[in-house]
RNA sequence: GCCAACGUAGCACAGCUGGUAGUGCGUCUGAUUUGUAAUCAGACGGUCGGGGGUUCGAGUCCCUCCGUUGGCUCCA
């Protein structure tokens, strides 16, 4: 007999050989619903058989282990519906991912048709019901049984190498390599849908086989189901691209150029106000405004390092027409041309991919002095980068984009109180959107590694210093060994798209690399010259990244404050032109955006028309209001109020203007 | 850059197996003067992403380039 703790504290006893599935019945009923279950803690099958004493723990489908699970066998029965359809091909790996699963295939390309077909085989075979057994093989076993698929070869030598065994999980005549744990059959997979196919490299490396990736998404019910796809829908609805064309925010013009942002007058409007705001943090921080050109002489950028290295991802080089021409004539081919601006022979002009080298030559203007320092360079800095054609995407990945970029040249001593200032500016302005989704990931150097510049004994100031920054937001951070860059330890913050990707938004690193590169030095206490140390920081990457993931973070209904228009004023009939006139002008004198509209349509269509703008409120204007001097309010929402005086609600919207709430407030909801 | 799908009026879309372009919204012009999510009528608007090819004939088939979308890869 076995004594076998359950998650209440009860100890029961079995006799040796019963199994997690009978364990779990017994304690919770036939209708217990686990997916699987922990044995002392560790997730295994249900079907995993106890000899010894141990606690025993069901795994529901509700919980993150038991989507988990979900989404992974889900991702084999695709492989095996996959197998049935294309005997030909052969199954690599599939994972569960944050929104589902994937498997990738070695086999000819497929289209989204085809989905349909391997979805209805899919659920052919979750009806069928197939027992999901496990089944342990040694290394020979592992070996026959995949002889024919070199992808699976190469996993199980690596699983060998590490020490590690590995199993095999069969569901009818189909068997794959996994560690598991598994649902117990396949009726748990009835409700899944197949999104999409697209294509990856085998283990991530562009030199090796590309695979075919079939993503889907499973639930534990259909209603589940139904609410996942319906929140993709929904989703959708505020992609930034979408909403951008809906609230004409901005404009990509092909014929302007792929990832070139043409801000329009109504996201301008948004730009600026943000810029505003940070800008008044940063005077109130001692920051110092500089502007700086868009384009800078190569050699600048090879004493700085960014021309030799980071060629491929910049704009080519600007050469002088002149040169251009007598080069032409002596026959230079394209070759020659780059192979004399790396090696100097010919000078040019490069679009800045970065500010720092511009603010470094600010710094080094002057001599400077330790009493100078802290010097903080900001600057709106718009830069250019050659992205890749494929990872090109409305404004959050562009080829232009304006950082809200400084450089802060510090003594080490400063280091850490600085690193510290720039993450209060980000901690304000996410507090003030109503930013609370993000992560923070800090950068540290890979001890192993020798590629990093700069004393070791500075670096693990540097990065003390980091974390601390970190550790004082209060919100989720994470420390990742090897992702500094090479001159200098990071913090960088992350949030997440409406479609759950990831997006860098801000940076701060610190830079002992510049410095060197480039002799800054300041003149101590002590009379001699000593090395600053410089810290780059975007808080919020760029204005077009940064804009793009705040109109899907508010919808497109951006607070009183951001909102392009804040009120559009609309009359009832001809009769009230004047009036309307009248108000617009007393609100336009309180710097309040106005629009009005006073055209023939029917009022209902006026609202229909402009609540697509998402204004803050919207204004009407009849016989009452033009009688008593006061104007009828309605939210967003549909929500009313009538009758406030003109002065009374020209001074409550300048207020929620000046303090920038999150989302208007003027209008009470209704209690229906 | 790679794989796949897609590209028809300002926007959203229809156009079956090839027979020479349609609808709704928007815009403009009339009429209507309206009280909180679409008043009515008329007009304008497209060399069907660009180029090349097959064909008596191409929005539709083929090639190529450009762009978009979803991934992969990269990111100072």
């Amino acid at each position: 007999m076995i004594h076998i703790t359950l998650p209440d504290g009860t100890v029961n006893e079995y006799a040796a050989g019963i199994t997690c599935a009978e364990v779990i019945t017994d304690a919770l009923g036939k209708k217990h619903g686990c997916l699987a279950a922990k044995v002392n803690g560790v997730e295994c099958d249900m079907s995993r058989v106890l000899n010894e004493n141990c606690s025993v723990e069901g795994i529901l489908s509700d919980s993150e282990e038991g989507i988990h699970i979900l989404r992974h066998s889900a991702a084999h029965l695709l492989a095996q519906a996959v197998m049935e359809l294309y005997p030909g091909a052969l199954p690599t790996i599939g994972p569960a991912i944050d929104r589902g699963f994937y498997y990738d295939f070695a086999m000819d390309p497929i289209t989204e048709a085809d989905l349909k077909t391997i979805q209805k085989k899919m659920h052919e075979l979750a009806r069928k019901n197939l027992t999901v057994e496990r089944v342990e093989l040694d290394q020979e076993g592992l070996r026959e049984h995949f002889i024919n698929n070199p992808y699976k070869i190469e996993i199980i030598d690596d699983k060998l190498e590490a020490g590690d065994g590995s199993t095999v999980y069969k569901q009818g005549d189909w068997y794959d390599l996994c560690l598991g744990p598994h649902v117990p059959n396949t009726s748990r997979l009835m409700f899944s849908r197949l999104t999409s196919v697209s294509s990856a490299y085998w283990r991530g490396d562009q030199d090796r086989e590309q695979l075919v990736r079939i993503y889907g998404l499973v639930e534990p019910t259909k209603e589940a189901l139904k609410a996942t796809l319906h929140r993709m829908e929904e989703a959708k609805k505020r992609d930034h691209r979408k909403l951008g064309k809906d609230l004409q925010l901005f404009h990509i013009d092909e014929e302007v150029g792929q990832g070139l942002i043409l801000w329009t007058p109504r996201g301008a409007i948004v730009r600026q106000e943000l810029q505003d705001f940070i800008s008044y943090h940063l005077r109130r921080q001692g920051y110092a405004q500089v502007f700086t050109p868009h384009i800078g002489k190569l050699d600048l950028y090879r004493t700085s390092g960014h021309f030799p290295y980071y060629q491929d991802s910049q704009y080519p080089p600007l050469v002088e027409r002149d040169l251009m021409n007598k080069l032409a004539d002596e026959g230079c081919t394209c070759g020659d041309l780059s192979n004399m601006m790396k090696s100097g022979e010919i000078e040019g002009y490069m679009l800045k991919p970065m500010n720092c080298p511009h603010h470094v030559k600010i710094y080094a203007s002057q001599a400077r002095s330790y009493r100078n320092l802290p010097l903080r360079l900001a600057e709106f800095g718009t830069v250019y980068r050659w992205e890749q054609s494929g990872e090109i995407s409305g404004m959050t990945r562009v080829r232009g984009f304006t950082q809200d970029d400084a450089h802060l040249f510090v003594t080490e001593e400063q280091l850490a109180q600085e690193v510290l200032g720039c993450i209060e500016l980000v901690q304000i302005i996410f507090d003030k959107l109503g930013m609370e989704d993000y992560r923070v990931r800090v950068g540290l150097r890979d001890p192993d590694s020798t590629k990093y510049v700069g004393d070791p004994a500075r670096w693990d100031k540097a990065e003390e210093a980091c974390r601390a920054a970190a550790e004082s937001l209060g919100v989720a951070w994470s420390e990742e060994e090897g992702e500094a860059a090479f001159y200098g330890p990071k913090i960088d913050f992350v949030v997440k798209d409406v479609i759950g990707r990831e997006w860098q938004l801000g940076t701060v690193q610190v830079d002992y690399n510049l410095p060197e590169r480039f002799d800054l030095t300041y003149k101590g206490s002590d009379g001699e010259l000593h090395r600053p140390v410089m810290i780059h920081r975007a808080p919020f990457g760029s204005m077009e990244r940064f804009c793009g993931v705040l109109i899907e973070h508010f919808a497109g209904r951006f607070p009183t404050w951001l909102t392009p228009t804040q009120c559009h004023i609309i009359t009832i009939s001809e009769k009230h032109k004047a009036y309307a006139q009248q108000v617009a002008d007393r609100l336009k004198d309180a710097g309040v955006r106005v629009e009005v509209d006073d055209g023939d349509d029917t009022v209902g269509k006026k609202i229909r028309t402009h609540r697509k703008l998402q204004p803050a409120y919207m204004v009407i204007l009849g016989d009452g209001e033009m009688e008593q001097e006061t104007v009828s309010l309605r939210a967003r929402s549909g929500d009313q109020i009538a009758d406030i005086p003109l002065e009374q609600f020209v001074a409550d919207l300048r207020n929620e203007i000046d303090s920038k709430v999150s989302q208007p407030a003027l209008v009470p909801p209704s209690e229906a």
